[in-house]
DNA sequence: TCAAAAGTGTTAGAGGTACACCCATGG
DNA sequence: CCATGGGTGTACCTCTAACACTTTTGA
């Protein structure tokens, strides 16, 4: 029986198994009415030109949001950006180098406004369809944020992180249909969002499209928390 | 720009920062219709005498979920319980030896079963609607917890493992109020849990109470994975 | 016979789903 | 004028919410 231990007893943190944190960061976008997410190639080599999430170590003076949002900055030049923990992944041998415990966190940004640089390792964005084997346990990482994401856009609108400043019903439709993988009714989903009140009409047209062109609109940030599930399930 | 790190490139583990990992256990019961969490004392000096979650330093041998399950199971006696992980805890200053990441998990006991060291610092069941301060971050641990299992309970039926075997609909009812901190519609209750299958009618009743006696049910641990929301909100 | 909680159905309203036609633009 | 996608309304159905009386037991 463990019944002296660090939460209540004074005992020396230097007598425990140390372990490295590191944070890794699903970084989704959406372009050509597909999900992608960021990958940077490895070069470790028992994972030798496998994509793998962008991560790092955790500093000694960094929490770690804040080691994840450095993480998307030096890769992206982005900041503000949408962010949310999942979960933390500890598997004994997930990393070839020794214990490294990874807290990820998947984040959503409007691709076009990112600067990568992809010469580097090759940061690339990837379709989330074709990812099939990555380097480390990051397949089960991206799967688990993948879902959680599934999860959240169905009950708050953070989808519009993803999109541009101003956007057309049929983009957000698009969007939604590519997180679900599920076909949505046009007329049903046009009620919806407009039954929620968190779209502005800008007044303005898409331009250069060889059908009539639709109206465009940007996302209310006033009424963002306003929406709540109205019944409990019960 | 922090190109080379230990997702791309070989690098010795040791050259990094290292950080101690925990766990830390939010144990719910229900007793008494009310809502419980299994808490100790804390004998650290910045913390003295406030209550703590039961948690400890994970090993190098284990994964997280292998330690949380060893601290629930040494603290309460329980093995195959409901345990689900929450989120990692990584404040540069959380815990006053140094820096430790914690990863929380929540899990749901029936509280008959367990058996507690009581007179080890004071390990008790505290009604959560008591619980006001606690040692180092787990005030805010504990509400992570207790939200991500109000967030469960209306779309999974987890709810059975805080329960004993046999329970009537009036106990699963007041459980769920406990947990939802709502009154419930009786009628509409009981039509909803009958059309999910997953209460099977024990024949046997209650016995020894001063009223009409109750039904007695049990939990169909067959169909537990079969419900599924009906629709995804569009 | 009384107190206490168990058990039971119906109705109105809200929200979800399915579905077809005309409109505006560029080529 | 044609091809392409934009924009719109209605009917049915399911689920939710609100609500009151009778039944069974122990004391």
């Amino acid at each position: 029986m463990h019944t002296k231990n660090i939460n209540t007893h004074r005992i020396e943190i230097r007598d425990y198994f140390m372990a490295a944190i590191s944070v890794d960061c699903v970084i989704f976008g959406f372009d050509e009415n597909e999900l992608k997410v960021l990958l940077i190639k490895s070069d470790l080599k028992e994972y030798k030109g496998k994509p793998s999430l962008l991560g790092d170590i955790v500093h000694p003076d960094e929490d770690l949001e804040t080691a994840a949002y450095r993480v998307l900055r030096d890769r992206t030049g982005l900041e503000n950006v949408y962010m949310e923990q999942v979960q933390a992944f500890g598997g004994i041998n997930r990393h070839p180098a020794g214990r490294v415990v990874t807290i990820a966190f998947y984040s959503l940004v409007n691709i076009q406004h990112s600067e990568l640089k992809t010469q580097e390792n090759e940061l690339h964005w990837h379709s989330m369809k074709d990812i099939t084997d990555m380097a480390f346990d990051h397949k089960d990482i991206l799967d688990t944020c993948y879902q959680r994401l599934q999860a959240k856009v169905i009950d708050q609108p953070v989808g519009f992180n993803l999109l541009p400043k101003k956007f057309s019903l049929r983009d957000l439709q698009n969007l939604y249909e590519a997180i679900l993988d599920v076909k949505l009714d046009r007329r049903n989903f046009r009620k919806k969002f407009f039954a929620m009140d968190y779209l502005v009409d800008l007044n303005e047209e898409e331009k250069d499209v060889r059908h009539r062109p639709a109206r465009l609109y940007k996302f209310n940030h006033d009424k963002y928390n306003l929406h709540h599930k109205k019944n409990l399930g019960f």
